[in-house]
Formats: structure tokens, sequence, C-alpha cells
DNA sequence: CTGAAAGCGCTTACAG
DNA sequence: CTGAAAGCGCTTACAG
């Protein structure tokens, strides 16, 4: 069985509460008192049961990173931001799925506050819960989505000026029919992504056509399926502006398959900057987002309404740039 | 504040041991107070501290699942398959990383036995330390990596095997001279691999050479550089084994940049088969494995352990095929 | 500098 | 069917 600080105040021959303040280092303690108990504790492999600590200092030193999908190339940079930060506060990180919804464990240690502060990469907790959750001690930071409430920070990225940005671009290539391929409706990125288009649209006179927006769902196969369905039709755009790297890259498959060339024929512009989309060929020209500080930034946040700070922006936009490739 | 079991005792008008009761749904409660104490419970928001609970119940209903890099291609299907079991069987499962060392949040949950049980995708943490972790109460599971302990039970690719097929299936191409592109000499994966390859020459009768050796170290880079390297002083490899396929989709990179067709000129091996290699052109031929069914069986065996099952067969192996794509 | 004691919020024999 | 009480393993005023 495990050594409990019974154990080693027995061992040491002191109370329970010398053991303790030797172990988390309180002054008080002799230097001898001290050396002894640590001496001991470390002979008996001794660990302080975390749920005891917690249960009494009501703290879990600990923040939650909540998610849906086991990590798309993007939110691995985010984590990696997350996580020094997180590391370099002296928190711990535990990441945890939605998988099984409302039975799923980022459900559970969210309503149980099983940690001090919560990011949320995902869009699968609905406000309210967010809401009801949201406190104080368990202060939220929600990546990629406008909410506001007390004690919910959100960090986004600046959809909407890279849009513009891209299409822009696209425009300014000499070519007037842009295409959009569309992510999923209810996706507030692509939202925001769409309006940056339509704007730029009107930004530089030209006019709005419908036909333009193709529906997919952010996926690669949907970008491939819709180009060539497009092309079977006789459609062969000039210029597209693709919601994400990740259709693009279906996009610039289905094109290849059809003896249509980039940047030739087609002209097109992704967005996000996955890692992938360096290594196509062309290579994909698209807008960048930094992952990496969007990540520290949301886990600054975090800690700054832990530590009691109320003058909070909230949301604060991460700034996009257009990587200039081969595809434009 | 938060309610607490007083609170909602109090409000209910029972005692707190009839709260704990109705609320876990024990029998020997009238349906009456039951109701009654459920209604207050809801009211006032109240859910249990998990922190009291697993201190009383020794138990914390969670998994942990330990690794180093915010997930590779291949992890997260690995994790998938294990996030699908623990939640069937009614656990938690917490990702962790390493990130910090022995000061990271993966150490210290292990240490202080915040979980039930755990399953280790990484090789940062030393078998010692694995070794004085695992317990009755904690068995782990060892993905990758062999190891021979009491509650330590390990999961592997077939890497020999998988090794074997590719390079058989070079030589049977009619290449003689196979290359091997190395990845790290410490890496487990590695070392199974380059047996499997030095295998398969010994068995057609091939002779070894080893300056058909090429060390790199698994990155797509690496496979770039060194293929760029090779290519510059003049050698130009019929055909190559990679270590893995993203050191492949790095090699394929360099040979197009010097004129090398595939599989023409070169033909070419991968292993893991991860979403990108079916992306490549040409599409990447390699070798497969079944990531989901590796984190199913991942998490079975860890609930094997717990559930007190003291039969289990390690290390599991898991097998792989060859994928006929289009570079060899 | 050290110790006795209360208490964190639960669960669970035990008694009635 | 319900309640009083012990106890899980810690921390932390308080006293000396």
């Amino acid at each position: 069985m495990k050594a409990t600080i019974k154990d080693v105040a027995r061992e040491a021959k002191v109370s329970i509460s010398t053991v303790s303040y030797a172990i988390n280092g309180n002054e008080r303690i002799s230097e001898e008192t001290r050396k002894r108990v640590l001496e001991v504790a470390k002979r008996l492999n001794y660990v302080a049961n975390g749920n005891a600590k917690m249960l009494k200092q009501k703290k879990t030193r600990a923040i939650g990173l909540f998610f849906n999908s086991w990590f798309g190339p993007i939110y691995s940079e985010i984590a990696r931001g997350i996580e020094r930060t997180v590391h370099k506060m002296g928190y711990d990180l535990v990441a945890c799925s939605l998988y099984g919804e409302e039975h799923s464990t980022a459900y559970k240690y969210l309503r149980d506050r099983m940690v001090d502060g919560a990011i949320v990469l995902t869009n699968s907790f609905d406000d309210q819960f967010l809401h009801s959750v949201a406190s104080e001690d368990l202060p939220l930071v929600v990546l990629d989505r406008e909410i506001q409430a007390p004690h919910i920070y959100s960090i986004l990225i600046d959809n909407f000026g890279g849009a513009f940005a891209a299409t822009k671009a696209l425009i300014s290539s000499g070519c007037k029919e842009v295409y959009f391929f569309s992510g999923p409706q209810d996706s507030y990125d692509n939202q925001k992504r769409l309006d940056g288009y339509i704007a730029a649209l009107g930004y530089f006179n030209v006019e709005f056509n419908k036909d333009f927006i193709i529906p997919a769902d952010f996926t690669e196969e949907s970008g491939y399926q819709q180009m060539k369905a497009l092309l079977a039709k006789g459609i062969a755009p000039r210029a597209i502006f693709s919601g994400n790297d990740e259709m693009a890259i279906g996009i610039i498959r289905a094109a290849r398959e059809h003896g249509v060339t980039i940047p030739g024929d087609l002209r097109l512009v992704g967005f996000d900057d996955i890692r992938e989309s360096e290594m196509t060929v062309p290579a994909l020209t698209t807008i960048s987002h930094q992952k990496l500080e969007m990540g520290t930034l949301a886990a600054e946040t975090l800690f700054s309404a832990i530590n009691g700070d109320d003058n909070i922006d909230s949301p604060k936009i991460i700034p996009t740039n257009l990587i200039k490739r081969e595809t434009l």
C-alpha cells in the first residue's frame, strides 16, 4: 500500500503537521527536522495524495483543454502554445475530448470543477452550459467563437480580414469571377470568411454571384468532390478562394486529374496555412495565422482571469497574413 | 459558492448519508425521499465534489494517456480507439503531455496516482520510472516498446514483418540495391524495421551494404535533405525502403526537384500509412497497420488488468500489410 | 520550532 | 428506510 503522511510522521517521529510543513518547504521547520523528514519520505516513497490536497486547498492547479477532434494539424500547434504557458505558470494541463457528449470526460470535468480554468477548442458545448459553469473560480477561454458572458473570454482569428485579403489578392490577379468553397454553414470560422469574401467583392465592385459559393464541409474530400462536380459540368473556375487549406488540397487534386493547371488555368488561395500546404504541388498560397501564439495568448488570458485581473479584453483577435506560394 | 452535500441535506431535511445514497441510486432510499433529494440537488445545482469522492473511494475512474507530441497523424488515430473503449467502460480519459520532463503533468499524474491506469505513447519515461509506478492498482500499457515487468503490458506493431514485406516487394520488383532511410538510432520502431530490412536481404541472398543505410530521423525534412545529398553526390537509388512515411514524402519532394521519376527511376515504399501518404504525387506505397485497433486493444488490455485478469498476453502484436499505391 | 485539532466533502459500515 | 459517526489524507490556523 501507498505511504501516507501518517507513515512518514511515525517513522520520522514528528507530527503530521511537521511533515506537511517540511515537505511543502515551510520556513518554520528546522533544517535538521526537515532533512530527516525528507529522508524518510524518500525512503518510504511518499508522494502526497493529490485528492486530499485538492480537497483541502480547493485548488487543482490544473487547466483543462477541451476539444472534439484528436488533433487536426491546427489544434496541435495551438496546444503546444498552451502547454508551454501552462507549464511555465506551474500548472498542469489535462486534455479531455468531448467524445460521448454530455457523458464525455470534458463535460464531466467542467461540471465537477476538476480544473481551475479551461480552454475550450470546440463548439460542441452549448453556450448555456458554458455560462452555467464559468465563474470566478473557473474562468473559461474559448477559441474561435464569440461568446459574451462574465468569466468567459474569446480569442478569435481575424477570419474576416484574412478572407478579405485572400479575395483581394485573387481579384488583383486579374480575375473577376472568384469562387468561394465554403465550409459547413454552422461553422463560425466559415461564416466570417464568407463575410470577408463578400466584403472584398463589394469593395472592388465585383458583383456577388451566389452560384460562385460552393458548399462543402472543410474536408479535403469535399473540396475534391465539389471541384470534380464543377469540372464535370463544364465549369472551369479561374479563381478560387477555399475556406480552408484541406479543401484546397482536394481542389488541387481534382484539378490535376482534369488537366487543369495551377496557377495557369486556375488561381487558388487557401486558409490556415497547415503544414501540408507548403508540400502540395504546386505549393499552396494561403492565409496564415499564428497558431502557437494563439495558444499562448489563450493561456495567458486564462491566467490573467485566474489571478483576478478584471480588466481583460475580450474578444482578442489574432492577425492573419497572406503567404504567397505557387498557386497564386 | 458551490453547493455541497450538506446544503442539499439541510434543504431536503434529511441527513447527508441519505443524500449520498439517494444520489448514488442506493436501493434502500424510499422513492419519495429520493425524489425530494434529487429535486433539491437540482435546484441547488449540486454536483458531488470529485476530489472528496476519490479520496474516499480511492478510485479515480480515470485513465491517463501520456504522450510527448501533440499528436502526429498516427497517434490521433490510436487515441480515437482508446477513447472509445475507455468511454464504453465508463471511465474518463485524460491526456497529458510530457512537456517539462520530470516536471510535466504526465510524470506528476503517474507519480501521484491521479489515474487508475495509464497508456503510455512515448519513450520519454525511463523504464525504471515505469517499473516503480506500475502496480496492481495502477497497471500500465505501453505502446511500441518492449518492457518486461509486472503490471506493465506492451502492444507492438509488427515492425519486423512489415519491413520484411516492404523490402521483399522492392527486391521482387527487380532491384537488388535497396536503400534504407533510417529513423533515429534510439527508436525502437526503427531498430525493428532495420532488422526486418536486413532479414529480407538475407532471405533473398542480397548482400547487405551499409552504405545503403541512410541516417535520418523520421522527419520529412530529414528525408528530403538526405535524398538531396545523395543525388548531389551523383548517387541515384533505384529502390528505397523508407523507415516511415514522413521521410518518404521528403524523398518524393527531393526526387521531383531533381527530375527523378517515381516509380520509373525510383521505387519507394514507406511505413505507417499516414493520411498524407495517399495524397502524395505519386501516391505512396506503404506498410499499413491498424491504428484504431491498436488503441482499442491497448485500452482493452488495460481494463483486463484493472479488473484483475492475471493472464494477459504481453506483448501483443498488431499485424501490418502492404498497401500498393503508385510508388512501387 | 513543533504539535493537537479542526475541517475540506464525501462514502459507508453500523445501529436503530 | 434513515441518521450519527468514523474516516479517506491532507492543510492550516492556533497554541505553546
